[in-house]
DNA sequence: AGCAGAGCGGAACGATCCGTTCCAGTGCTA
DNA sequence: TAGCACTGGAACGGATCGTTCCGCTCTGCT
């Protein structure tokens, strides 16, 4: 942040880092094979400027990615710090969505060869999820047939949910989040049908294309 | 089907018609830009059996759609004779989704211009859906503030779902169906946040590309 | 003041992909 | 046996896209 006031070239180079992120998000969240030249036009900037800062469209769609995961493991941890359990989980999800996190990650996986670090990070994001699951269902808000892994899953629902204006797809989005939570929330049901997702099996994707 | 028994080269044509449709059905609701050289293969068949039947890849696309489409109308009208108006919405909306018809229709949108008669039957299509709607809602079993345009919104959540392994797609769509479905059903919470979906608000897709 | 070069825009290139056409072969059907 | 409906798949032409490259601008240092 310190350096958007840097005046000059220099200071250009800094500004276009963030506009070149975000423009690079916003079109990739649009459509997962845009072309390179789509980023560069949405930034206002050359193709030049893109290359010089990532070797490849590889190595963009990954920090893109990770980023992504990064920014799922920091709400993640906001939300072990929240007392109430269920609002927890909720919370979280809740701002995952809102974030549009999910549509990223998942429609970008198998785009390019995942890091180390990112596989890390990944386990990281899976035990912080697996905790907020954990704690909501003992304080018994949570169905007891809900699982982990569904968090993925539900996360997978409302990234679906797009419609052209960017406001109404996040109101949506919280619409259909509100009604799967009350879903989860009601416990005196009969279970839900068939074997719960695994463990892993939503990772098909992540084979290197 | 009564030409299944055909020999010879009339009857060859005959069962490549289906099989021909199968395949596409399989390859584009696993990836809709796929080229047309892989449904032949799925197909088992040539480029030339594909351009005997389609005059392109718009035509076979429309005509995939369209069954779709069709589908969905015949399933929402078998839902009209139930009696029970909840089993009637809940079954029609497990049945879609079993058909994976969604994906299809949704996925494809605008790669071609839709026909008239395509129209005729999208309007009839949510006529129903609202009829299921408006009959959940009259049963009482159908939270207030569920609209008809929640439908489509509910199976595109469920079409989002996949995996690799189709068996457990199938069984995982229905995990987050029913989810969504008690959701759905219950009454005493809150209401939904944000304005509901809107009629035509997930048209974007379908201007002529 | 002047210069070296960092940073940039965008044209150009080469590879890949894909829809469509075309042609030669095959085996019914009459 | 002659004709033809049907087929497989090679070939073509156009489009797309990732990447490179060149010439320019403007800055920061000397």
């Amino acid at each position: 942040m310190s350096e958007t006031a840097l005046p000059g070239r220099r200071g250009q180079a800094a500004r276009n880092d963030v506009v070149i992120l975000d423009a690079a998000r916003d079109v990739f969240l649009l459509d997962p094979k845009a072309p390179i030249s789509a980023v560069a036009e949405r930034a206002g900037v050359g193709i030049s400027a893109l290359y010089r800062r990532y070797p490849s469209k590889e190595f963009l769609l990954c920090r893109l990615c990770h980023d992504g995961l990064r920014r799922f493991i920091s709400e993640a941890e906001a939300s072990a710090g929240e007392p109430d359990a269920w609002a927890a989980l909720a919370g979280f999800l809740g701002r995952v969505v809102e974030a549009d996190v999910h549509s990223l990650t998942v429609h970008l996986a198998g785009t390019f060869t995942p890091t180390d670090e990112m596989g890390a990070d990944a386990r990281r994001a899976n035990e912080l999820a697996a905790g907020l699951v954990a704690r909501a269902h003992e304080s018994g808000r949570l169905r007891r047939d809900a699982v982990t892994e569904d968090v993925g899953m539900i996360l997978e629902c409302c990234a679906a949910i797009r419609v052209e204006d960017p406001v109404r797809t996040s109101e949506l989005r919280r619409r259909y989040l509100a009604l799967l939570l009350e879903g989860l929330a009601s416990g005196d049901g009969p279970d839900l049908p068939g074997p719960p997702p695994r463990p892993g099996e939503m990772n098909g994707r992540w084979r290197p294309s």
